[in-house]
DNA sequence: CCGTTAGTCCGTATTACATCA
DNA sequence: AGTGATGTAATACGGACTAAC
């Protein structure tokens, strides 16, 4: 049976992380997955029948819980996982196959190594999304204590000398969430800080000006 | 065509173990 | 040696989707 699912596109956030390209397969299916494994009984590279004839025999063994063991993986075995998920965040059963019988795991293995890799992948960039939002309410709130002087500093010259001075056009920060830069443009200018961030980061349109 | 069921994969939360300071 | 913190393999569960009936 197939499953057309291909809904990871959920984790695609506008930051670029590296090793995350969010291309999934989208071609699914075929694997039996429910039903409490113990795959720790040595990494053999056995078939998912196999597991499962393994998961019976621990069950007959004496009804208690088997204790589970964890395996840790080889650094090569995790170099390789890696290298296949900067390739494909998801795998399908023939590439989850191939991988297992290249890294003398069981298929199931490589599904969970998956799946808690998209999880860290999405731990990671909510983390990155985080810290972003901090600096933007950080700025957000220097910006908002200068118009306030500013605004402060406009009262005062009303009330001050009547005519002959012409007062500054009022003015607002922008700050380059790239490079952290802070300039000064007019109001009568669109400015990009007070854009919330709701749907796109602005990582990735930084003004001109950051690449200059 | 529509509803139901079974099978599958995925995301998420959690657990349990290994390792390190 | 004992212990708490951390990382991560593994489990549990529910949702989404598809095919078959």
């Amino acid at each position: 049976m197939e499953n057309f699912r291909n809904n990871s596109s959920c984790l695609e956030l506008s930051i670029a992380m590296p090793g995350f390209s969010s291309s999934p397969s989208g071609e699914m299916g075929g694997m039996a997955v429910k039903g409490g494994v113990d795959i720790n009984q040595v990494a053999s590279s056995g078939t998912e029948e196999e597991c499962m004839e393994e998961e019976d025999e621990i069950s007959r063994n004496d009804g208690g819980p088997t204790p589970r063991k964890k395996l840790r993986l080889t650094k090569d075995q995790s170099r390789l996982l890696e290298e296949s998920f900067r390739l494909n965040h998801t795998l399908n059963p023939k590439q989850k196959e191939a991988l297992a019988q290249q890294l003398n795991l069981k298929p199931r293995q490589v599904e969970v190594w998956f799946q808690n890799r998209r999880a860290r992948s999405k731990l990671k960039q909510t983390e990155m999304e985080c810290e972003y939002l901090k600096r933007w309410f950080g700025s957000l709130t220097e910006q908002n204590r200068k118009l306030q002087k500013e605004v402060e500093e406009l009262r005062a010259m009303k009330v001050g000398p009547p005519h002959g001075r012409h007062p500054l056009p009022p003015s607002t920060l922008t700050m380059c969430p790239r490079c952290e830069r802070v300039t000064t443009t007019t109001l009568l200018e669109k400015s990009p800080t007070t854009t919330p961030p709701a749907t796109k980061m602005p990582f990735l349109q930084p003004p001109a000006s950051c690449y200059n």
